[in-house]
Parts: structure tokens; C-alpha cells; sequence
DNA sequence: CCGCTCATTTATCAATCTATAAATTAGAGC
DNA sequence: GCTCTAATTTATAGATTGATAAATGAGCGG
């Protein structure tokens, strides 16, 4: 047994100022995640072991520290190989969202990631907002084009893509998310062979879309054509 | 123009207690969902023109007035006729399920009722948990059961739904509530014609859902064949 | 082992929080 | 118009908030 140095029970290693920021940034994802954006400074330097003042030798306000723990979370998981997985013909496009969605799922399904994504959003943050709109541009767009290509239909050049595509790839999206908004915001059992789940959901979304893109696809050629015959 | 009574900007009439205490809940209900479950008693009173001490005349204190507001934004806007509709023989299973989700999410699909919803999940409530088992409870689980009587399959009684058949019901769910939470969590714009976003992922869902409820109830049953052989 | 740097703590301010008690005054009933 | 009930306000307690300034002391370089 460890004999203690003084009466006084704990020992306070010095650290690095590096490292001492890493152990604040890790907790306070952490204890946002858990108690929310509003969660106070003193009760995060208590669990951290150290005293609330200490916080601001190293952030020079609270809302700095959220940013960090924004970039920390959102900025550093984006993995680039996503955008050149989607670009890889050498699979179908069909098996590369598959794994894109496979990838990106176990990526954001954490206590973390979706709490303080939903806590920034109702805070009024523009985060998810920004967040989702990279999702659209580097990942639903390419996703699209590629698919319009598989199934013999006009490129997004000769033919725009309609708000209805993107909803697809957003529906989709929204139902595998919803399995990790049960869990961690609801605080509800989910099924515990998620990638059966995922599977499920994935194969009838891939055989649905097909035939829905070449409906829509048809409307929209049906409406450019109209309006040509107008002018 | 009105000419001012004095001096002094407003009239101040008195109003009955019933009247009054209306006031407040709807106000507390457009309040909390703009700044959050951690709004202050005190912007919440100066919003509604009065002096932040009278809340607490008509509400205990701030948590039993959350409370009033769960109850109106939640229990009483439940339909009982949804109960109603799922159980209507005279439709098909898919009509009516397409019913319910369309009435149901012009309910939900409100700022109001999402942003509470989700501010409540994240504060750790266990209201967003309760709403949706009741959900499964009185609406997925009977629409599970006339889907497996429709498609021929063994009832409920002979062989119990299992979490997958859920697990397909909630995807659906999910992603049309996903369009609410880009609106109104993430405030991104979303397609201005709902009803079309509806229909398509409703149309997908509702071509893919036999297939698949077929598989899921042969896999089962090939469970419960090997079950017995062992035994 | 001395001295200096800087990681960390103690002490504290000013603003803000929920909640309570007592003082005010609008307005219905006589 | 007087009176009394109760709707509403003023005043304030008591706890907590983010943030700052000054004091402390661990541990490295000499």
C-alpha cells in the first residue's frame, strides 16, 4: 500500500501546460456531453480535479472552451478518405455509401457527438447547421451524381439535382441517426446488434432508390420541358 | 389615435386568475422552447409583461411550471383516434399507417413541441422516453400486427414481433421527424412542399416493408425450429 | 541548496439566479 | 362612493454564476 506523502490525502503533480490542456479538453467534452453547454465552470474544475480558476489560465472565456471542444468533436472526426471512398468507382456507388454511412455512423453514435450536437443546435449555434451542409456538399452531392450515372439517368450537369433527391439521402441519413438519438437523447434501449439494424435499413433504402430517382428525374425533365414549350 | 390614459405608457388591467394562468403556460411554452429548459423565471416574466414574482403565484416554483408545460404540448395533444385509425379494418394497413405519420407529424412538427422535446431528452427527463414507448406501445406494435395478418404471416400471438419488425418501424418514424429537426433544432432550410418529402419517403417505405417483414419472420422461425430441435 | 519561473490555489467581485415576504392598488359587490 | 378581496408590484434574501487579482509553492537550472 502507497504511504501517503503528508497527512493531507491527495498528491498534486505539476503538469505540462500541454497536457494539463488535453485533460481540460477531454473533460469538458465530457461533462458537456452529460450536463449540457450551460454546465457550470466550477463544477467541471471540480471534476477535473482542479480549482475553476485554473481553467482560465488556459481558455481565456467559457465560450472559447466551447469552441475547442467543437473542433475537437465535429472538425477533427471528419475523415477526408470519406469524400475519395464516394469517388471510388471501382465498388458501386450503392456499396460505397454503404460503407460511408457504415463508417460515418460509428463515427458520430456516441455519447458525445450527438448530445453536444443537439445541444449546440437548440443553443442557436450554427454548428449543425454548417456541420450538415458539409455533409450535403462533399458527400449526398457526389453520391447523387454518381447514382444518376449507375442508373443510366441524365448527369447533374445536363439535369440539376431536385431538393426530392437530397431528401432521399437525407431520409435515409435521418433513420439511421435516429437510432443514436433513441439512445443517447431519449435514454431509451435500442436493439443490440446494430449492424443488423444498419443492414436493414440500408438494403431497403438501396432497393428503393432506384426506381424513385427515375420517377423524379422524369418530373423534372416533364417540368423543363414545359417550361421550354412557354418561352 | 388612443389617447393615453396618463402619463405613464401602459394600462395595466387586471385579469382573472384563469385567464391569467393561461397566459403564462403559453407563454412559458414559446419562451422555453426559444432559450431553452434553463430560461430564467425573470426574461420569461418581462416577456409576458408582468413581474417575475407573479409566476410564482400561479406556479410553485419554475420546475412545476415545466411541468404545465409538458403536459399541454405532450399529453394533450395525443390523439386518441390515432388508437382509433390504426385499428379501422375498412382501410389497408398502409393507408392507414400513411394516415397516422401524416397526421402525427403535422402534430409534431412544430418549434414548440421539437425544441421541448429535445431540451427535455438532453436535461434527462424521461418524458421524450415515456411519449415514445407510448408510441410503440399503441401505435407500432397493433401496426406491426395487421401488417404480419395483411402479408399473411403468423400473427403476434402464434409469433412474437421481434426487434428488427420495430426496429423498421422507427426507421421510417426517424426519418420523417428528421426533417423537423433540420428545421428546428439545426435551422436549415428545408423544402418548402412537406407533403411531397412525405409521400416519397412514405411510398418508399411502404414498397420495401413486406420483403422485408417476410425475411425477418423466416429468420425467426428458423430460430425457433433450431430452438426445438435442441430441446 | 538557492533562486526563479510559472502551474496552481485562495480570495473575492459583480452580476444573476430562484424564491419569499410585505406593500400596493385595481376593481367587484354592496 | 366605500370596502374588502385578491391580483400585482416592490423589495430583498440567499445561493450561484463567470471571471479577475493576488498569493502560493513545486520543481528545474545553476
Amino acid at each position: 500500500m502507497a504511504k501517503p506523502r503528508k497527512a493531507k490525502s491527495a498528491p498534486k503533480p505539476r503538469m505540462s501546460p500541454a497536457h494539463r490542456e488535453r485533460l481540460i479538453v477531454e473533460g469538458a467534452i465530457a461533462f458537456f456531453a452529460e450536463v449540457g453547454l450551460e454546465g457550470q465552470t466550477r463544477e467541471l474544475a471540480k471534476r477535473l480535479g482542479i480549482t475553476q480558476p485554473l481553467l482560465y489560465r488556459y481558455f481565456p472565456s467559457k465560450d472559447d472552451l466551447l469552441e475547442r471542444v467543437y473542433e475537437e468533436v465535429y472538425l477533427k472526426r471528419w475523415k477526408p478518405e470519406w469524400e475519395a471512398l464516394i469517388a471510388d468507382r471501382s465498388l458501386s456507388i450503392g456499396e460505397r455509401f454503404r460503407r460511408f454511412e457504415k463508417d460515418y455512423q460509428r463515427t458520430i453514435m456516441t455519447y458525445d457527438w450527438l448530445r453536444i450536437f443537439f445541444s449546440a443546435g437548440l443553443k442557436g449555434t450554427d454548428l449543425p447547421r454548417r456541420y450538415l451542409l458539409r455533409v450535403r456538399d462533399l458527400i449526398f452531392t457526389p453520391v447523387l451524381g454518381e447514382m444518376r450515372r449507375e442508373f443510366g439517368l441524365p448527369s447533374p450537369a445536363q439535369l440539376p439535382l431536385c431538393a426530392q433527391e437530397y431528401e432521399l439521402m437525407f431520409g435515409i441519413h435521418g433513420a439511421l441517426v435516429y437510432v443514436g438519438i433513441r439512445r443517447f437523447i431519449y435514454n431509451m434501449d435500442v436493439p443490440t446488434d446494430q449492424d443488423l439494424v444498419f443492414d436493414t435499413e440500408m438494403d431497403a433504402f438501396l432497393a428503393g432508390v432506384s426506381p424513385v430517382m427515375r420517377r423524379l428525374v422524369a418530373e423534372q425533365q416533364a417540368v423543363q420541358r414545359a417550361r421550354r414549350r412557354k418561352s
